[in-house]
DNA sequence: AATACTTACAAAATCGATTTAGCACAGGTG
DNA sequence: CACCTGTGCTAAATCGATTTTGTAAGTATT
């Protein structure tokens, strides 16, 4: 009944426990154990079905065979797409998986940072959110193995994988233009993260080649931390003072999903009226009639190239880690809201 | 900047290990250490920031505090209020929390188990899928504890904790009556959940006690293994069969929002032509204009009451469980469906 | 023939905690 | 004075692996 040990496997096969060990770990050549004597204890270990004690190794070795993964929100359906892609491929690797969610919480994420750190994972792959920062730098100065995924900090040089967000809103804008939108607004929100401002960036510039004026009553800035409710009517206001506009480009999902809210409110028509593009995709775009045109980001991509920056942190440090800033490119999904 | 170890402290504080081990988990009193010398080791630890090594911990204990969450779909919405108030939860009781998805797939899912059994999880929190009757079998018989959520098997006696299923149906029945609906039509899947066989057992029984005959061209059983597209193209095709319906109730949400996309198709207008109650929230629900009735789960009071099972099952066996078969209310949502 | 070097393992230390058994001293009892 | 009982702690065993060191037997070298 009870578990099995290294111990009682190296009893079955008349050897001793070191021995075992050696050659369940590859190193029966360099630790020259004849070829019988391992066939004998692989045999007896497949039949017994021995595994070893994961606590037991992890304690000795320092290896948890565990990766933390840190979100900002796990009912996000970022997360969703990221985790599964994550939890896959890191099993391959045989490594485990541990969520945590900042809700959008610096101090919660700090916490969170340190909580795995006593649960011992081996490396960090965190979504960022504003005040981690010095978390983060904590981690890089332990020399702790860590990759940025979605927005990353200036200062901080940590590898990151993340969507190209100058490049993805300009596929949204040049979609705008082509279909003959020129009153174009832009409605962001107040959150300090590198991947907004370089949306904005890329959205004024778009304007510019074009030679489009830039008008500063087109772009609406909401306040993360008023209500659903009070930000609703702020952009309703904001439609309503620009019923001249012909299309709005949304930062994020979260904006994007307002937006419906409040152009189903306002009963303005889509595309007739009014057409909207929104930055990242998520489900209601797809079922919300008549399907709301985004740029869709390469979760897949992002995590299994985040993966990868990770393994090759903790494979035996191999060299500083050369392309560690990683820009993969959007894809339009358009639908009938353009 | 090496890790502050057990030794290192009592070395400071000038005891042995083992007084000061003694002292941090409690029992002080119990092995008659003077008050002076354990004031004496706590002021060094908290002085020194040492916390103690959890794996060392675990091996020696045998306890890992960690709970294992398995649920379907790590996407769903379900999925996503349930983590949070376990999370939560399972924080203030000083446990952390792993989480895995079988993604529906019941091999995943033994799977699962067996990896988190091998990684040591004190406790499973588990939303069964069919096919993982043995999985759980063996947990009971290993006497692991368990607790199953919003689901379970008939003939195995593990604790539960679910929505009152047949009371859920019933209050979207009676809302559908009040407002003057009669031919109800119902939506479900073969899926051999107990929750759906209760739900339609309640469907049922609605329809009978308001003395309006059961028909069964009225309801349609879909394929979960039938492509989205083509339940979609079944689903209308009895919509379509049964022009006469004034109202739908579907049992799960997914079918809810594939019914939302069939009415869009066909260009149905609710409350209008057709009315709708969808068993189970879901975001869209709230923003698809009209607004779709729902019944909601009280997935807080279900994460609450599951963890609350789960410790008493950890806290040195207090007995076996009395009152471990829990079925708590939902609520219907009147939105604008109805 | 004595020394050195391989070979093929075994023994023991180690990771960092918990827990059981033990030990020295003080005070009380017969 | 011998014996027992508490007190207040320490020493050592333990959890289940990995890894370093040790060692006996056989072969090669001088």
């Amino acid at each position: 009944m009870k578990r099995l040990t290294l111990k009682d496997v190296a009893r079955m096969a008349g050897v001793a426990p070191s021995t075992v060990s050696f050659v369940l770990n590859g190193k029966a050549k360099q630790m020259r154990i004849r070829d019988e004597v391992a066939q004998k204890i692989m045999s007896v270990v497949n039949q017994s079905g021995y595994e070893p004690h994961r606590v037991a190794v992890n304690l000795r070795t320092g290896q948890s065979k565990t990766l933390g993964l840190i979100v900002e929100s796990i009912s996000g359906s970022f997360f969703a797409s990221l985790a599964r892609t994550i939890e896959t491929e890191a099993e391959r690797l045989g490594y485990n998986v541990v969520y945590c969610s900042t809700e959008n919480n610096a101090e919660k994420g700090g916490e969170l940072i340190r909580m795995l750190g006593r649960q011992m994972v081996d490396g960090y792959l965190i979504t960022p959110a504003p005040g981690m920062e010095n978390e983060i730098r904590r981690l890089l100065q332990m020399h702790k193995p860590v990759v940025l995924m979605d927005s990353y900090f200036p200062g901080i040089k940590a590898p990151y994988v993340l969507i190209d967000n100058f490049h993805g809103v300009q596929l949204g804008m040049d979609h705008l233009f082509e279909r003959g939108y020129r009153k174009i607004g832009y409605v962001t929100v107040d959150v300090s993260l590198i991947q907004l401002a370089e949306r904005q960036r890329s959205y004024t510039q778009a304007l510019k080649k074009k030679d489009i004026p830039f008008r500063k009553k087109r772009v609406l800035e909401l306040n993360y931390h008023d209500s659903r409710e009070q930000n609703l009517a702020t952009l309703e206001a904001f439609i309503q003072e620009n019923s001249d506009m012909d299309a709005i480009f949304f930062a994020t999902n979260y904006l994007g999903i307002l937006g419906l809210e409040a152009m189903g409110r306002l009963k303005i028509s889509m595309p007739k009226q009014m057409a909207a593009v929104c930055f990242d995709d998520h489900d209601i775009f797809r079922l919300y009639p008549p399907g709301i045109t985004v740029i869709e980001q390469p979760i897949e991509g992002i995590a299994a190239k985040a993966i990868s920056l990770l393994m090759k942190q903790l494979d035996k440090q191999s060299g500083p880690l050369k392309e560690s800033q990683v820009a993969l490119p959007g894809r339009l999904i358009v639908r009938s809201s353009t």
